[in-house]
DNA sequence: CGTGAAAGTTAGAACTA
DNA sequence: TAGTTCTAACTTTCACG
């Protein structure tokens, strides 16, 4: 992804709402030509869409929590996402490496939402669950597309890309 | 909060570029009544800002990892997100209930980059960590404030480079 | 909360290097 | 292929009923 393309995704990490003349005027070109490069990153899935950001607390639904999973039964099929997908309170689905296999990130309007939510991802998907409560957010969703290499890593990998195994872009 | 600006706060959350005009015809209101109440809701700080939603494997940053953070010195004063705040790569930061006292989530392109990150945090804020290594995302930043949930377009999975290991301290 | 008009923005066609 | 300029259609914004 070239210079141009990377700092208008910056910028529209930072304000989606931002006009195309306002990004011309930042990245120095017309506004058809921004609104010709945004058309091709949200083509090629570079910028999958734009969101509101949400104060949860505000929303009324302060409680946040992250759930470690372990699926019961070791050798069965793992479909977890497929079986959790469907619970609106769960945010966000890792699949992690470590002791545990999932990393759930939900929000809950307070305990007694999280006790039934708890209840609902062991029987969905027939895991054993460990949960860490958020107690305050200092920040989140934070853009972090400024520490992004330029193109010439690609070309010379440094020696902690060599020495893991599977694809780095 | 009402029925109506749930209904707004959830639109917007779904396509945060939606414009007023359509707000307007999904909730049965005028434009201008539409954009009075978001504007009520972003003063009001329920609606915080809007981003575009970025695919960092596009964008060259693939690797995602929570860093679980402990004080190495328990009676100094805690000031650990002050510390941090300051490094691009750390996308949230969640004080947590539990054994460790934050779990934060990074974005960083490769291995070396989140050697180089681990020990710039264990430096900046005295503590000692434990990297849990994201192998893919089923989904993130879904949208929870809905009883009707609005399935956006399935999130890329995001291959990572992992061994088998798990802790990176 | 709705109306309507001015100011500003977007989308796209035609053109240029 | 990537950029500019031009223009019609649409959206935002705001004073007023």
């Amino acid at each position: 992804m070239e210079a141009l393309d990377r700092r208008i995704v910056q910028l529209l990490a930072g304000d989606g709402r931002m006009s195309y003349t306002d990004l011309g005027r930042s990245t120095g070109l017309s506004t058809s030509a921004v609104h010709q490069r945004v058309r091709r990153l949200e083509e090629r899935g570079v910028i999958r869409g734009y969101r509101a950001v949400v104060d949860y607390e505000e929303a009324r639904i302060p409680v946040t929590a992250l759930i470690s999973i372990t699926p019961f039964d070791p050798a069965a099929p793992d479909d977890v996402p497929d079986r959790l997908r469907h619970i609106p309170a769960i945010d966000s689905c890792f699949s992690v490496a470590g002791e545990e296999s999932y990393v759930l990130k939900v929000r809950v309007s307070g305990p007694g939402e999280l006790e039934d939510l708890l209840a609902a991802v062991r029987a969905a998907a027939n895991v054993t669950t460990r949960t860490t409560v958020v107690l305050s957010t200092p920040w989140e969703d934070r853009s972090p597309l400024s520490s992004a290499p330029e193109e010439t890593a690609e070309l010379a990998p440094t020696a902690a890309d060599v020495t893991s195994t599977d694809r780095v872009p």
